[in-house]
DNA sequence: TATATACTTGAGCGATCGCTCAAGAAAGCC
DNA sequence: GGCTTTCTTGAGCGATCGCTCAAGTATATA
């Protein structure tokens, strides 16, 4: 009985990631979304109820895509070839609206103010942490790496030099490529 | 023949200074600054023009206490020393208002914008790794360090290892210190 | 085809944004 | 003390913020 929205909600959700991940919370006014997504308000709050409650959608599909991400290139490469391949991957990758983490943007915006998004990006950024660990983890028991240290050290060390390096990727001047074959170099070292 | 202002302008420098990094620039209203600051609008504007231009001022003084810091450390250690010595110091120092770099949050923040503030963290940012690059030329010098690697590329990785650690310091479940100290640790095996 | 049930539209709400300016208050010089 | 010059005050400007809602439109069922 009733009529079907026009757009794909997916590909709306995608589509704010992009915009949120590029210009940041406060940095993206509903005018900006209505804009991208091509929607009136009305359309917008009935589909999402908020902005804080589509950049929570956002966010999370940033996470997700993250994840899986990192789970294809240890499917393909293994767990250590996995871990020195992301961070060249990530500065690499042109179809991504900016070079920081959006985890890490939103979290260094929002957390001053205890904003409930803050603690969202810092889950998800130990979320990916305890991944890192995981596969830090499988190279140590497949002996691709000594087992002289804690995985989890080694995936927050890994996950700051990868915060580091998307920063670095984000500003001029900086070489970042060299950054990434370098932080890769180090993995190779332990 | 005039009336003296009632406040220290270096002193409100500071304040705003230390608000802003907390904070951000978005997420720092005039409201907040009058706060602050005890100013009214009045008086804010005549003594700076602009929230933009109170900005920079902060920006400025955020940078040149940055680079006092390191030459201060590297007067008292060396310059293998004070790279040592810095990214710890950093993440201990509690009267910063913020773990993470403001240089980099501003950047992170107003860089999809283009906006000018953007900029200046950028050659801020520039700056600073400037100061690193001597720092380890003089260490290559002193013998402190091998001379295989180019003082500039170094610079550039221990920029992006600080930038990581101190959104590292800012997350909670984060081992900041033992990052901090395995960075130091990578400098003495050079 | 008629009806019920969404979805779409867009004017506009109250709040807050950065900022202005005219009036009043205080300090240095004669 | 009188005068000039600056600083201080605070009401309030226009613009924009996130968001609401009543009216209009399209579609699946009966």
């Amino acid at each position: 009985m009733p009529r079907k929205p026009s757009y794909d909600r997916d590909d709306l959700i995608n589509r704010a990631k992009d915009l949120f991940w590029r210009r940041g919370w406060a940095g993206t006014s509903l005018k900006d979304l209505e804009a991208e997504l091509q929607m009136k308000p009305g359309s917008f709050y009935a589909a999402f109820g908020s902005k804080d409650a589509l950049f929570a959608l956002a966010l999370e599909k940033y996470a997700t895509d993250g994840v899986a991400r990192v789970n294809a290139l240890a499917e393909a490469h293994g767990p250590l070839g996995a871990l020195q391949r992301f961070p060249a991957a990530v500065i690499e990758n042109e179809a991504a609206p900016a070079m920081a983490c959006m985890l890490s943007k939103t979290l260094l915006e929002l957390q001053a103010h205890k904003h409930p998004l803050a603690e969202k990006a810092n889950q998800y950024l130990q979320r990916m942490e305890a991944q890192f660990a995981a596969l830090f983890e499988q190279a140590q028991a497949k002996g691709e790496i000594a087992s002289t240290d804690d995985p989890s050290l080694l995936a927050c060390k890994y996950q700051s030099d990868l915060l580091g390096l998307r920063v670095t990727a984000e500003r001029t001047g900086g070489n970042a490529g060299a950054v990434a074959t370098r932080i890769a170099e180090g993995l190779a070292r332990l």
